[in-house]
DNA sequence: CGACACATGTAACACGTTACATGATTTG
DNA sequence: CAAATCATGTAACGTGTTACATGTGTCG
């Protein structure tokens, strides 16, 4: 729901058509997200289908413009005030795969974590680099507008936080296996997590 | 494609029923992400679909098993090594939220993030009774095999190191936008991020 | 007996995403 | 002229997710 949240968002400066769209949402999160321009007409589409925006006339261009609904405005505030859920957040795919490593045998752990560990890293210098530029850049050419470059730095900002957090977790989840395989439980029998049933037999 | 792969994982531990792989899935990454069961009988019939897995033969006691494939053991093996991608990674709904309410006049930032903030100090307290009660029940109780609770306890560990890092990315974010208010950058013209057209026309 | 956990499934939907088709306009 | 950018769209797919239907076994 990031997209079509985004969009309306844009949509309640004052009526925008589609590329346009594109091209402001990727002002405000950099080269990070990139927007197929194609999923902003088929949001669009969803968006109207939903009674959120209208359709609003043409440019003498041919540009078609769409304008946010009283809906739309609605559905906007309530967006803004209600807090993205941390509680049960998006599944991890990081934090599934590694649950999963520790779990099943016969994977080394260690390799995983330690690739992951080396593109977090990796990805933590893109970052910076992208942050040093964009702090160097902005007060001489300023093409966008401050506001943009004031939200594509939080972005950043957010992605280093991040990515930081991960590489700490890492190297925690590091300390911790060496802490378990010094002091390693006893072994669990078959299916131990599963509630015991009779002997299974093969078809 | 995290699910599918975590049944994999499961999966290969050796042959499963449906219901019990929802069962180990959520001993490793606990009540934070509740799967539903209807969930894993349509991944499974995916993985069977693209041959991951075959049927395996039923139980005594009527329950169906799944085994995995070769090709499955592949596809796991592969999903092992290869990081998660953190360059591009997958949209974070608050960091658009924050870009768009940085960017939309009219917006209460600060009542936005402060909002976030709550909520996600609460999510970190939450997070933090959790392990203290996984800690101490570990060593006693311990119905549970130890392996699936260390993958709970390293997921925990997880969701603290993150939501710790956004509760500092939202400070930061004050701070970043305290500064901004005392230096504002000129006002820029309409939709200045977006070539400058000319004036639109209503239909 | 009724409630509840166990167990298997299906139908339907939403969203995100890509690939493709098409055309106008600009620019080297 | 050719390539690139601007601009609008559609068809199709995949995963995740929910709601529902159904039946068995167990326990108070």
């Amino acid at each position: 729901m990031s997209i079509r949240h985004g969009l309306l968002a844009l949509l309640d400066q004052g009526p925008r058509y589609g590329y346009q769209l594109r091209t402001e949402f990727e002002a405000r999160t950099g080269a990070t997200w990139p927007l197929n321009v194609g999923q902003v007409y088929t949001t669009l589409g969803r968006l109207e289908r939903d009674g959120l925006v209208v359709p609003d006339g043409e440019d003498e261009e041919g540009h078609l413009f769409y304008a946010v609904t009283e809906k739309g405005r609605a559905e906007l505030r309530d967006w803004f005030e209600t807090p993205v859920p941390r509680t049960s957040p998006p599944r991890d795919e990081l934090a599934i795969k590694l649950a999963m490593a520790v779990t099943v045998p016969g994977v080394d752990v260690h390799a995983v974590v330690q690739a992951q560990r080396r593109h977090s890293v990796k990805a933590l210098q893109d970052y910076t680099r992208l942050k040093a530029r964009a702090l160097a850049g902005e007060p001489a050419g300023s093409a966008a507008d401050g506001r943009s470059d004031l939200a594509w730095l939080l972005v950043l900002d957010q992605l280093i936080f991040q990515t930081e957090a991960e590489v700490r977790w890492l190297d925690h989840c590091e300390t911790r296996l060496a802490n378990y395989r010094e002091r390693p439980v006893a072994e669990p029998g078959p299916a131990a997590t599963a509630p015991a049933r009779g002997r299974r037999t093969r078809a």
